[in-house]
DNA sequence: CGCTTGATTGATGCCATTCAACATGGGTGG
DNA sequence: CCACCCATGTTGAATGGCATCAATCAAGCG
């Protein structure tokens, strides 16, 4: 298991201020799936879950197991992942505070469930989960609008996995992450994953992360700080690259 | 636009009996999402909407554009695709009787939808299906399951994209394709999709996926018969090049 | 300080693409 | 009904991009 190791705690997500296990404090109530519920509703919910602390490296949930729970991300990152029977692996998603995971109304968990950083959930056993969004549409919508989402793009890295070239997949990770992360004012932006975890992103090897990185700071394009740390010198050359040939 | 000529008629679905323009004929009413509406909820979204029509080849929407209309398919098969600026395409979904197309409660379409045998869809404006749904549990609850259903399938598929060798891919998709398309007695199937078409799934070359497939002729593992006619002679065989290396 | 882990750099080989020629077959019109 | 034609598919040779294998470098940590 590659990644069953700490991640380096300097890059982790600052902690957030939400020791309360009541909804009233919670700092993903807004963006996650419940925002739309009453409040009775919401912590009638609550009622049927828990809150959890996973370390850097814990799995939650294992591809193909039984779809036992799911849960709202309140705080840190998390990898989505399939792999071959011979232990080629790819990432199928990545995902943040007020992000929803797990296989609801499913009895198969389809990937597996990976913190990339210390993480709290707000975890659900499946079915009762199940029960409380047929009884409550606007949880259900909320919860449609997101799988929407993720669909369209989880479809548009098909694309860039299937048909870019490893500069142009780089090229759209690195202006990606930009985007994500809301670089500071300086365009410094400082990566969540390692390169072992951002070629699995990416669908190559490590190594060819490392010369596409090393290139494009020859270029100028980026400036490379530390292991984590990449400045944006130049986006509109990422763009181009990112784009076509 | 490669594929804006019209399919051998040779392999077109058969025709259907479903000449009526009401929902208690339709074929896939027990299948499509509208299938646990009560029957006067459904007459009532049948009003909404039209039965079309279409021609292989011909495209319904594009990527980019407004969201306007969803649909379900009636009929026939079509392809989702995305493209780079560049030209490269990447079909992203292939889509078959009693699928929903479209992108429901969002203003973009993320790709574009087109047919590749005749076909004949259930269309809706966007904005009244969206209402419609609003006000239907039963309904956003099926396009819930479906999509959720279609992310599992699209996150399994980036695997193959991103990790799987020609050979790998080719074997994954006839085995994917004798399974939907229920080999008759024989094992004998017709690929509703030409060998650039299967190109496009599978991320790889139009050569290659020929001289992977007259490889595993020679091997004895399938056998071709015409261009669009494959017998699956060894299942076992595919199945242990499908997984691993 | 050695040890471990993560990242970079280098050398080599292979698989898939690319470019190009050729075959096939279905459809059409004389 | 056959000859022709064009789209589709196959086959070949050469190239190149990425993987693989392997060594080196750089950090953090006990």
């Amino acid at each position: 298991m590659r990644f069953d190791v700490a991640q380096n705690a300097a890059f982790q997500t600052p902690a957030r201020s939400c020791g309360s296990r009541s909804c009233a404090a919670c700092v993903v109530r807004d963006q996650a799936i419940c925002a739309d519920l009453k409040d009775s509703d919401r912590d009638a919910l609550s009622l049927l879950g828990r809150r959890v602390t996973l370390r850097a490296g814990q799995t939650v949930m294992w591809e193909g197991d039984d779809s036992m729970i799911v849960a709202n991300v309140i705080e840190g990152t998390l990898k989505l992942a399939t792999s071959t029977g011979d232990g080629r692996e790819q990432i199928v998603g990545v995902v943040y505070a007020s992000d929803f995971i797990g296989r609801p109304f499913g009895v198969r968990t389809p990937h597996s469930v990976t913190a990339l950083t210390d993480a709290r959930l707000c975890l659900f056993p499946r079915g009762s989960f199940d029960g409380f969004a047929m009884r409550h549409g606007e949880l259900q919508h909320r919860l449609l609008q997101r799988t929407l989402d993720d669909l369209d793009r989880t479809r548009a890295w098909m694309l860039l996995l299937a048909r870019k070239t490893a500069r142009e997949k780089v090229a759209t990770f690195l202006l990606d992450m930009g985007r994500r992360l809301r670089a500071d004012g300086d365009d410094v932006i400082a990566l969540p994953l390692s390169r072992q975890q951002i070629a699995d992103v990416l669908g190559i090897t490590i190594e060819t992360v490392s010369r596409q990185m090393t290139e494009l700071k020859r270029e100028a394009v980026i400036d490379l700080i530390g292991r984590r740390g990449v400045r944006l010198l130049n986006k509109p050359a990422l763009q181009a690259m990112a784009e076509a040939a």
